[in-house]
DNA sequence: CTGAAAGCGCTTACAG
DNA sequence: CTGAAAGCGCTTACAG
């Protein structure tokens, strides 16, 4: 168990005291903390020792007002959603040897929110950010690049220059499943999204699905609705098209939640599932699994994407300043609930 | 949007920015951001004035090094786990007229990741922590909150002198379960929990299952099995169990995951849900309301857990020094699982 | 009620 | 390779 003073930090083991105890100067010990260039081994060595004697550890507040607080902001849209837990395992592999720590914040899909926490993050001089799925515009998304390293997940933006971005292939992840139902025997195929003005990948996904339609011939079968998040919208969505008159044979939903709904109120309205109507997710969510669900989802290796963005963070941390825009490749994993 | 300026903070919008624009001393500018004791309201509203004017925003590591930071630590074991999310909607809820914002940590469950945020969090000088499910031993928590003004949920320890703790009342959460089956019919029931040295919750469930299985003349059924956290395990644990020689009734689950996994096991196995296997899930989340699932849980309040806590914290922080012990009442929201 | 000055624990030129 | 000193943006006694 760390040794734990009793008062707020009057008798906090500070650079001064390591620098005392190794008998060294303060500025000797702040490079040997930084890893930086000039110090002897010898020096070095010394002063490592005394740190763990002391138990001395830095304190990012004293540290952020000069230089790093090796503490990266990562702000998520939505802790609900079991895919971000993936890219988060993903981000803190990632982190494991290195001396960066992680801070999450929850925007809860609202722009408002979200800004606010940027904000905070850059006050809290936080050294780069990771965004997941951002409702921010273009023009803030820049202006924050601009002061603080920065990769977005989720958002298509191959034109930016200050920030890196990692991506899904979305309209590939539609394409396979066009794909995949149509190799199956469907041709009324419609597909669920997701109401939002912000989200650059629901653009992409909608373009593969209608793209691929064309592709096979089934342009005229065409038909995106569009769902708030909530439960009870999704519901009220579903019931509507189920109810005709032209009832679809297959459904692509957004994300695997609103698929798992889907399945819920297809079930409530005695259709058989995939005789009746055939379903598809996206994301692979661990719910996918469950016999009662047996759902066909598109694989887009959250933990990928995680252990990525954290690294080209890194690396912008670090200086690089041209972007990168990396893309990984989704597959698709087939179940009962698309005919299998 | 907020101008944001284009170098990484030389020409950031300071004290001393906001004290020459108003015609005032640091020391005012610093006493009306900290809405400190003496300060007239004709100082007050000029300096208010030239910090919207000057869109000044307080430098939190500055802060941190002399007072607070305003930021709030908060360490979930879990991202995937739902019920979590209602608990930070609800301190989410606690917070929004407060300076104060919070930062998440997550430790996997895992003792040793959960002692490095909490180390992490005193670093970065939060003014106070939140703790869900922890997995520290009651020596290193009574030694934290000795340093931070502390809060933990999920974790009973009503002799704890030096922090507040809000739970749910996890006893009765059992006995409710048991008792809404013995109505239905059911005798044989067994429990289906956690393997896990560290939580006290988990403790008080059990004791709960065994109080009112004897309470209700059914001691000699008492069955509880422990599983891990993962799919593989909890399917293997479920696997064993019903496959006999002596298969239970009904199953009361640690929580609604564990619950769902069985369903799925047994539906596999050919079971009929709820007439050869009666399933009870806890926490009431969102997935229990789906047709293919219609799961019987017991509802502990997320919200008002996270939003309770979050109060409690404040007060903490302010100064209260006695601590308190809040506990919530659960209600059984019965569906078709457990008969209906 | 108001302000000048010291200090929090680090990092960063700069000099040796 | 090593160290003395200034400074980051705040808060806190203290004096007026």
């Amino acid at each position: 168990m760390a040794e734990i003073k009793a008062t707020r930090g009057s008798d906090r083991i500070t650079i001064k005291d390591v620098a005392t105890d190794a008998g060294v100067s303060v500025a000797a010990v702040s490079k040997v903390l930084r890893d930086a260039y000039g110090v002897s081994d010898g020096l070095r060595s010394k002063v490592r020792a005394s740190m763990d004697k002391l138990n001395y550890r830095p304190l990012a507040s004293a540290r952020g007002m000069r230089g790093q607080t090796y503490t990266l902001g990562l702000i998520l849209p939505d802790i609900r959603n079991p895919f971000f837990s993936d890219i988060l395992a993903g981000i803190n592999t990632a982190l494991e040897r290195t001396p960066y720590r992680l801070m999450l914040g929850i925007s809860q899909s609202t722009t408002h929110i979200e800004e606010g926490l940027v904000d905070s993050m850059i006050d809290s001089q936080m050294d780069g950010l990771i965004l997941i799925g951002t409702a921010e515009d273009q023009g803030r998304l820049e202006a924050t690049a601009a002061i603080k390293p920065m990769v977005a997940i989720g958002h298509f933006a191959p034109q930016s220059g200050g920030y890196d971005t990692v991506n899904n292939d979305d309209q590939l992840s539609a394409q396979l499943v066009v794909r995949h139902l149509v190799g199956n025997g469907y041709r009324h195929i419609a597909m669920l999204s997701l109401a939002s003005h912000t989200s650059t990948i629901i653009e992409e996904r909608e373009l593969g699905y209608r793209r691929e339609m064309i592709e096979q011939d089934l342009g005229s079968f065409i038909n995106v609705l569009r769902a708030g998040q909530t439960p009870r919208e999704i519901q009220a969505a579903t019931r509507k098209l189920l109810q005709g008159p032209v009832i679809p044979e297959a459904l692509f939903c957004w994300t695997d939640f609103i698929a798992l709904e889907v399945i819920s109120v297809a079930t409530e309205m005695g259709l058989r599932i995939p005789e009746d109507l055939a379903i598809v997710g996206h994301d692979n969510t661990r719910h996918c699994d469950f016999a009662q669900n047996s759902l066909t989802s598109v694989d887009q290796s959250g933990e990928l994407l995680g252990l990525k963005s954290a690294r080209l963070l890194i690396e912008r941390i670090k200086g690089r300043t041209k972007s990168e825009h990396f893309v990984v490749e989704p597959r698709i994993v087939v179940r009962q609930s698309s005919g299998g």
